[in-house]
RNA sequence: GCCGCUGUAGCUCAGCUGGUUAGAGCGCCUGAUUGUGGAUCAGGAGGUCCUUGGUUCGAAUCCAAGCAGUGGUACCA
């Protein structure tokens, strides 16, 4: 009967690019999320929460239809047929948010917001199918000092995590520049949508296929490593060579850039007003010295459509790479997007705004192996060696709590030695033991298992330990808090 | 989505061209040490060999499909 009854278990399992969030990457989370948003609110960003979920189409214009119902977001059937979509970023649900509340808002609206997205998309390594972001958006103006403003914000936030200018730089772009240069290409040729958005993005991929494979992208097309084939935008050398001159501006000085940008542009307007709002931030980045962390770069691109002038993104970079380029990835982006709103409304309304990754965001900082983030310590055990006087290891505890020291008696009746191994396994600084021997004296054995890991490798016999008195040693009942919070304090240095 | 690789103990993996009771290291448990975690020593537990079907006297091994992971590519509002 037994095999019969673990044949109908169920298996426990995951859907495909879900998982589960421990206490280490959650006190993580906490730790950069509690350091990076006092930084927005100081900026004046009020925070917003909005549902999970919401109409597909206020999210966007993908409607799921018959044959992909699915594509890119995770979609179902209301039952009054009304099709209703996760979120897939907190953008779209701020559009819909603002356009709903238009009048009851105050402009330019500044608010942040920290939510999960789905996306249905294949996951991979660092990337799932649900994950965590935050963002900072300004909504209802215009001008080119919203951008500033979230870049210095973008900066000011790795900052605060502890990253410097050699850990971090923010790349920042303009898709109005991009598109003056398309202009130029297009006085020689016809530059549909389509075509537009293939050269958008092959000069995207100039950091994955280097500026041979962008060229193959502009011209024929490219085989890549997987004999995949992928088709070109076909444009004749003159065009391709001039997009080439742009991309190879590459990432460097913000005046380098802009004095090179101007050369290409020549007299075209939208070009111009580009050059012009670049100038302007560049001027604001100067005078508050942001200096090696923002740099201009031609090939930020940014997914598609959906932005239209100033666009940046945030990397962590890798200490020992002196190019300065990074290596491990970009860990949030964003930029002015002044037509999403226009879905709801007939008016235009500017819009422009900051987002991280939060998961991301913590996986390659622990990849960087970066000693920035204090590691979380255990909570003191409270050994429970005598079941008669259990109240009075509750008591310790509470003495403990009340000065903010995390602590726990030891639930149940185990032997000593499984309760040592409870506290090593839960990370404890210290255990405290309080048996006969202890009580009928007035004192307490605190025993630092921290110090005790540190000289275990030296140390063989285990009476050593116990006689090492640094690692234990008797302290008067009385004054158990204030010697734990002493010893704590010091470990801490 | 397309192409490739991988899937064996809790973890990392070994298992030659099909052939007896499927192995190692680490971890786990027990004891040496009934009031002491981490070192040392001795012992022990632990496996639908991803799933389903096929080939075969015989499959962890070969074949097919599915699932999951991974690399590349496409897409990413």
């Amino acid at each position: 009967m037994t095999n019969d009854s673990s044949k109908n278990t169920l298996k426990a399992a995951l859907p495909r690019g879900l998982r589960d969030t421990g206490h280490s990457e959650l006190d993580l989370i906490k730790n950069i999320t509690s350091k990076i948003i006092p930084v927005y609110e100081s900026y004046g960003f009020e925070e917003l929460s909005t549902p999970s979920f919401e109409y597909t189409s206020a999210l966007g214009k993908f409607l799921p239809d018959s044959d992909r119902p699915n594509a890119g977001v995770f979609s179902f059937q209301d039952d009054d047929e009304k099709w209703l979509s996760l979120r897939y970023d907190l953008t779209s649900p701020l559009a819909r948010y603002v356009a709903e509340n238009f009048d009851k808002i105050t402009k330019p609206y500044k608010r942040y917001q920290l939510g999960n997205v789905w996306r249905n998309e294949k996951p991979g390594p660092g990337r799932y199918r649900e994950f965590l972001q935050l963002d900072a958006d300004i909504i209802g103006s215009n001008s080119y000092g919203v951008d500033a403003e979230l870049i210095m914000l973008s900066a000011d936030s790795m900052s605060s995590l502890g990253l410097n200018d050699e850990n971090y730089n923010i790349r920042v772009s303009s898709r109005k520049l991009l598109d003056a240069i398309l202009a130029l290409v297009s006085d020689s040729e016809d530059i549909d949508e389509v075509r537009r958005l293939t050269i958008l993005r092959a000069i995207d991929k100039l950091d994955r296929i280097g500026i041979d494979g962008v060229q193959k992208l502009l011209s024929e097309g490219r085989k890549d490593e997987s004999g995949d084939y992928t088709i070109g935008a076909k444009l004749q050398k003159a065009s391709i060579s001039k997009i080439l001159d742009f991309i190879s501006i590459g990432s460097q000085s913000r005046d380098g850039f802009i004095s090179q940008a101007i050369e290409l542009v020549g007299e075209n307007d939208l070009g111009q007003s580009a050059i012009e709002e670049l100038r302007s931030i560049n001027n604001i980045l100067d005078k508050l010295s942001y200096n090696k962390s923002v740099v201009f770069d031609s090939s930020i691109v940014r997914g598609l459509e959906y932005y239209t002038g100033v666009i940046f993104e945030a990397n962590l970079v890798s200490k020992d790479n002196d190019k300065n380029l990074p290596v491990i990835g970009s860990v949030g982006g964003g930029g002015r997007y002044d037509k999403l709103i226009s879905r709801f409304r007939k008016d235009q309304v500017g819009a422009s705004g900051f987002s991280i990754g939060v998961s991301r965001l913590c996986t390659v900082m622990q990849m960087m192996d970066l000693e920035i983030l204090e590691e979380n310590i255990g909570p003191i055990l409270i050994l429970n060696m005598d079941k008669d006087y259990e109240y009075s290891y509750y008591q310790m505890a509470q003495e403990l709590r009340a000065y903010g020291i995390k602590a726990e008696v030891y639930l149940g009746s185990a032997g000593m030695k499984a309760q040592m191994k409870y506290a090593d396994k839960k990370g404890s600084p210290l255990v405290i033991i309080e048996g006969t021997v202890e009580r009928e004296k007035g004192i307490v054995t605190i025993k630092n298992l921290t110090k005790g890991k540190e000289v275990s490798a030296t140390i063989g016999s285990r009476d050593s330990w116990i006689k090492n008195d640094e690692i234990q040693f008797e302290v008067i009942r009385s004054e158990v808090v204030k010697e734990i919070s002493q010893i704590l304090k010091k470990d801490k240095t």
